[in-house]
DNA sequence: ACAAGCAGTTTTTTT
DNA sequence: AACTGCTTGT
């Protein structure tokens, strides 16, 4: 590194030109966060301590100290994150801080990939591949080698997928990952090798990459190319991380190598708060970090502004009996409040019924109902809770769970504009393929191959010259080889498929309606049974893709970003109430509410059944706890139900979550329903049967 | 040989 | 709701 002197700061000159008065706006921990300066620094953020405020000044601060903004980056979790920090910065300070390179690390890497990755043999039209798309590949390569197999228990693909992308991410053989997570699978270590490396051929040969290749691949270009390196890095003047205890290997790799020329990097984070631990996030990054730096400054932030004395003692009352344990304690000067509560309600639709009920009082007294949020472990814990909610007019919005681009009818219309897009994508052709009646697998894969050649000759023919004077395209059908009963089908396919490839120049509303009007027709006669839902899907979808200019936006925002809207989703606010927040623990990191449900906190929900056994598993699902009471600033109801209902065993007792059942009564008390005498309720249902055939839509 | 339809099983969390 | 395995029909 090439030596560096700096040149101190006039003092009295800062006090004149800084237009933010950070010292009174800011305590001083955050303070020293903030104005830190040059090298390496190591936030740890308690929940609540102001950890954003923190990045939103700091991020004002150094573009007000002369800093360009095109020269921050500011990695986070999400997209959404990172937009928010930054027009957070933006009215504090003015639009200068919208420069800011901000992203996820897999959308910054997709960029430095579209900038780079010609030198590196990527091609510029590469598509990406969300995990489900990756576990569609698998599976067409799996049905090759299961032939062998025969008659035994394979894993499924979305296992297949998982416990590849665990082996990428981990970095650790086939048979360790397997040993550790998926023991039942241990004979087929072999066949799941031979498959992770039939899928990265497949993958390189057809222009795919998958999400765990977007960070590898630019770790890879990094290595191969230091000039590269050098000047991606060189532009990276500082560097800030968020939510760093939930980073993997490969991307505390790509932090180090984007502050290798500078310097300059500010990680934040809170390894109580670590919760990916599925997806390769090793929370022992963020211990290592002073190893990695050596002349790390470390700063703490402790004190919490968001939540009562009572939600903190229970907070910090769990997080002890972790068995990792973390040295924190959160302290705040909030001391009145309501102490939280564990209530056992008899069923899950009493839970509901009582969830609802306490939203509405809450709402009587003056919250709002977007300052309230229902939080459970998995997306389909709230199935029950919704139904009630819409039949009480309680408008909702949730986060997690099915998102829209992974419905099945969003992803077939995506498929056909990737196809057009990349025509080697053998996955979308797949799958547009047996959409059409008369296309099983087999015939699909007899077409694919062909597609396969065509291509082929497309590329040959370019390559040796554009003699022909036809510009040729994948998508056309020269010889009469396949059987009548689908080629004119196949022909229209192609058909509309070329008009989209000849036609540049097509807006990406009318590349989106053209694919719509071929689909319609499909969609009646594959979903025959709830189309019109689809329907209203494909149009909200058509409104969203008109604010892309190209193509391949549209495809890799859809694919980085994902719409966080549910299939059960209300009316597009028809009234102007915001509404109330419904989100899995995960989707929920970062945000606070005034008042917090956490339901379903039982037994084999959380803890997950999966977690049992795995001492390092149950300690995320502590966490996760942790998470989801940390979220909560003035009121927070735990529940559960005391029966639950499921298909094989049927009724059956559910154990409140072993997390909750010692605690003593001071931090979180118990409560239990007592349902109201018939007449008192009768007519209060009754007005709520009313609102529900006016709500419910679905 | 292949597609399509039916019945029973299985569902974590996300870029 | 989606996936898997099985049976039936072309």
């Amino acid at each position: 590194m090439v030596r560096q002197f700096v040149l101190k700061r006039d003092p009295s000159a800062e006090s004149i030109s800084l237009s933010i008065d950070y010292r009174s706006e800011l305590n001083a921990q955050q303070l020293r966060a903030v104005t830190f300066g040059r090298g390496a620094a190591l936030v740890v953020a308690g929940a609540g301590t102001g950890k954003t405020r923190t990045l939103v000044y700091r991020v004002a601060y150094l573009v007000e100290t002369g800093v360009p903004p095109e020269e921050i980056v500011l990695l986070t979790f999400t997209r959404r994150s990172a937009r928010e920090m930054i027009s957070r910065a933006s009215a504090l300070l003015d639009g200068r801080c919208q420069h800011v390179m901000g992203g996820t690390f897999h959308s910054f890497c997709l960029n430095i990939l579209h900038k780079y990755g010609m030198s590196i043999g990527f091609p510029g039209n590469f598509t990406i591949l969300d995990s489900a798309d990756a576990a569609d590949v698998i599976d067409l390569l799996r049905s090759e080698i299961r032939i062998q197999v025969n008659k035994k228990r394979f894993p499924r693909k979305r296992t297949l997928q998982a416990i590849i992308s665990g082996v990428r991410n981990q970095g650790i053989p086939v048979l360790e990952y397997v040993e550790n997570r998926y023991p039942q699978f241990l004979e087929y270590v072999e066949m799941i090798s031979d498959l992770a490396a039939e899928y990265d051929r497949y993958k390189f040969n057809h222009g795919l990459m998958d999400y765990d290749d977007l960070l590898s691949q630019t770790l890879f270009l990094f290595e191969e190319h230091d000039n590269v390196r050098k000047s991606v890095a060189g532009r990276c003047r500082y560097v800030l991380v968020d939510e760093y205890q939930d980073t993997n290997r490969a991307q505390a790799s790509i932090v180090r190598a984007l502050a290798s020329v500078n310097g300059n990097l500010m990680v934040v984070g809170d390894d109580a708060q670590s919760i990916y631990r599925f997806r390769g996030a090793d929370f022992k990054n963020i211990m290592r970090f002073p190893e990695q730096f050596p002349d790390t400054v470390v700063l703490k932030l402790e004190q919490n502004y968001r939540s009562t004395q009572g939600i903190l003692d229970l907070a910090n009352h769990i997080i002890t009996t972790a068995r990792q344990k973390f040295e924190k304690h959160l302290f705040t000067d909030l001391k009145t409040g309501e102490n939280p509560v564990l209530i056992r309600a008899p069923d899950t639709r009493s839970e509901s019924r009582f969830v609802s009920q306490m939203i509405l009082e809450r709402r009587e007294s003056g919250v709002e109902l977007s300052d309230m949020a229902v939080l459970f472990r998995s997306g389909f814990n709230s199935y029950d809770l919704e139904i009630e909610l819409n039949r009480c007019g309680i408008p909702f919005v949730k986060y997690g769970g099915l998102k829209l681009s992974e419905a099945a009818h969003i992803k077939d219309v995506l498929a056909h504009l990737k196809v057009v897009e990349n025509p080697r994508d053998g996955v979308a052709w797949n799958r547009i393929l047996l959409l059409i009646e008369g296309i099983g697998p087999q015939t699909a894969r007899n077409i694919r191959e062909w597609i396969d050649e065509q291509a082929d000759n497309v590329a040959s023919s370019q390559a040796s010259s554009q003699a022909d004077g036809q510009a040729r395209t994948p998508f056309s059908i020269d010889e009469p080889r396949f059987s009548p009963g689908y080629v004119e089908k196949v022909r229209v396919l192609l058909d509309m498929l070329r008009s989209l490839h000849t036609n540049p120049n097509m807006s990406v509303t009318d590349q989106v309606e053209t694919v719509l009007a071929y689909y319609e027709p499909l969609l009646h006669r594959i979903y025959y049974e709830d189309y019109p839902k689809r329907t209203q899907d494909l149009e909200h979808f058509a409104t969203l893709a008109e604010s892309f200019t190209d193509r391949a936006a549209l495809l890799a925002s859809l694919a980085l970003d994902p719409i966080e809207l549910t299939a059960i989703d209300i009316e597009p606010m028809k009234d102007d109430e915001p509404p109330l927040v419904l989100s899995t623990i995960h989707s929920a990191k970062g945000l606070e509410f005034n008042s917090v449900f956490l339901i379903q906190a039982m037994e084999g929900v959380l803890p997950s059944a999966y977690s049992v056994g795995d001492h390092d598993a149950e300690d995320e699902e502590l966490r996760l706890l942790y998470v989801a009471v940390t979220r909560a600033a003035r009121r927070l109801y735990i529940s559960y139900p005391g029966v639950k209902y499921n298909r094989s065993a049927g009724q059956y007792f559910a154990k409140p979550s072993r997390f909750l059942v010692n605690i003593p009564e001071k931090l979180l008390e118990s409560g239990s329903l007592v349902e109201q005498e018939q007449q008192l309720l009768q007519p209060a249902r009754d007005e709520l049967e009313v609102h529900r055939s006016e709500t419910e839509t679905t």
